[in-house]
DNA sequence: TTGTGTTGTTACCGATCGGTAACATTGCTT
DNA sequence: AAGCAATGTTACCGATCGGTAACAACACAA
């Protein structure tokens, strides 16, 4: 808890030194984590350079590249717990519509125009990556195309699960509205 | 027409220079705006360079500068030509239903659903240009804001038109669809 | 021919950014 | 106390990018 002011005890002259603060690995992943999750997409990734990062997780950037490869790995990370994020968020929404896929289909979408009209709404995570990178074969794409391809298989069988008569039809227009 | 090979007629020797080509600046301006349309909408306006530009264009970087204040202002030239093509569709996807807002509202998202299955279709110009400029005060920004704007006032006109009870509601949520 | 204005070419500058080396500092174990 | 592993700090590198200066090459008019 309480801090050793060993340099500033050592020192008591002049220039005081800032007191470096230190934080274990596990803690400080976590805080670039969360550091990441908000600025990544308030600000997009691409955007948003390391310094800020680090500067908002209040971490060395020296911690960043022992905890993550690159940046490339850090979006990645960032794309996975966003990918986590939002399956509790479908399910969820799945949840409070229990036993009828029609129900269920229309409640993910009163649950996303509840959360399109939050301020802080920027849009799909995952699509806004896929802007900021247009190189196709770039890996964060590969995590992108996952999601909208996992997305559009639980769409169709809900649509399969409610009768439409056009199941793969209604699943495409579901994911370009979801999108 | 013919260009005149100058150069090649005077040195006959070795390492024949490559004849410079020569554009006038309506051409050049005309050329980097085709280039910039395209390039812009399909890598994304921060990803593209300005060397990217003028080699797709075939003209020289400093054609480019003594055309465009810099790159922020081509971004603006940019923008400005979509927002003409935007309203273009608009109002054929009008000129479609003459005379009954309720099928020109709805001509409207049958125009835009189908223009959005096209594989070359990379959403709407402006929220990507907003996704990757997170600037706020950033001057496209105001371009895209004042698109936006434009377009809840027409959608609106149009719900009261056709007699919606809630007309400003409509007018949100097709602004939303159409994002 | 000789200017004169326009365009092409090259080479460069300064800033930014992702990423790293090297060392100082700290906490923990023995 | 001494050593060791983990963390913080600084300074830096190389690449990229927007933007510019300076000059060479050209077209055209007088």
């Amino acid at each position: 808890m309480a801090v050793k002011k060993t340099v500033a005890s050592r020192v008591v002259a002049k220039t005081e030194k800032p007191a470096r603060k230190v934080t274990v690995a596990a803690d400080a992943q976590q805080q670039i984590l969360e550091a990441v999750d908000e600025l990544f997409y308030r600000e997009g990734a691409r955007a948003v350079g390391v310094d800020a990062v680090v500067k908002r997780a209040g971490v060395n950037k020296m911690s960043l590249y022992r905890q993550f490869e690159s940046k490339d790995a850090l979006l990645q990370a960032y794309l996975v717990r966003r990918e986590e994020r939002f399956w509790q968020r479908f399910d969820a929404s799945l949840a409070k519509q229990p036993a009828d896929a029609r129900l269920q289909l229309v409640q993910i979408f009163v649950d996303l125009a509840e959360r399109a009209g939050k301020p802080d709404y920027r849009g799909c995570p995952f699509i806004n990556v896929a802007v900021e990178f247009p190189e196709r074969d770039h890996p964060a794409r590969q995590a992108v195309a996952a999601n909208k391809a996992q997305l559009w298989k639980r769409l169709h069988a809900l649509a399969i699960a409610c009768g439409a008569r056009e199941p793969k039809l209604l699943a495409n227009g579901m994911a370009i509205l979801i999108e």
